[in-house]
DNA sequence: TTATCAATATGGAATTATTCTAAGATGAAA
DNA sequence: TTTCATCTTAGAATAATTCCATATTGATAA
């Protein structure tokens, strides 16, 4: 939890619980979760928690680098801890938004070019190795 | 519009004014519209048109490979005429989502993985260049 | 050409994700 | 320990999309 907190002041955020149990459900779900997915999830130990919360701390999170968003499904927006550059796959049979690790000079020579690059995102859609054998 | 017609008939699709009019819209304006823009524009001159037919033919000729949907904006689906791979470029200061051409051998790489891949989407976000000048 | 019917079109209601609003609570600086 | 900008909250509002029931129509075959 040291660390979240940390990470908030070196942003000049607050500190409060809600975020850092945010931080903390997303560093420990590393599944992707949309808004509606963490807001149940949390309020479950969190009766008072608002939805309102979830959305402006996402937001919070995501303007200051924290977390990234997804917006691969189309339908809702998914939510990834900010970590090392990598892509995505979604099975569009279980749903499921697999971690794609990346090494591409295709992506040098885009960020050199004439537009200010500040987001990269590989999306990549299909059916899953799983669920392709099953 | 015989292209149009061929097209729908090689996929076994009926022929509908509707739907003839929502592809010419999206051959002839290729700034990515979303289901809004399409219904609105040719609602002009088809007053009957409706809302709900719009979003139909765009399922359909997606799920028949005639037109392409973006996820890029987060808040509303874009849609593509489907011609030669390329990526996206979302200017987060006008909103304009600029057509990246590609060649990239980490696709490839991808490609040949262990899921199965239908679709490729590459897509950047930050300031286009008239945006960053001005 | 006409009868037939599955596919398509329509309008409005319903749904879902997200944003807005206004008021109360609180973390952190002084 | 006071102060205040920031944050939290509940509920209303919004916007994109989907659902539903009904009417219409394109394409096939008689």
């Amino acid at each position: 939890m040291k660390g979240y907190v940390e990470l908030l002041r070196k942003k000049g955020l607050k500190v409060t619980p809600q975020r850092l149990e945010i931080m903390k459900y997303l560093d420990t779900h590393r599944v992707h979760p949309d808004a509606d997915n963490i807001y149940t999830d949390l309020k479950k130990k969190s009766p008072s928690l608002s939805r309102t919360t979830v959305y402006n701390n996402l937001e919070t999170l995501r303007d200051n680098g924290i977390v990234q968003v997804l917006t691969i499904s189309g339908s809702e927006l998914r939510y990834d801890f900010m970590t090392s550059s990598h892509h995505h796959f979604l099975c569009k049979t279980c749903g499921d938004i697999i971690d794609i690790d990346v090494r591409c000079p295709f992506l040098d020579e885009m960020m050199s070019g004439e537009h200010c690059i500040e987001e990269v995102h590989g999306y990549f859609k299909g059916t899953c190795k799983a669920c392709k054998d099953a």
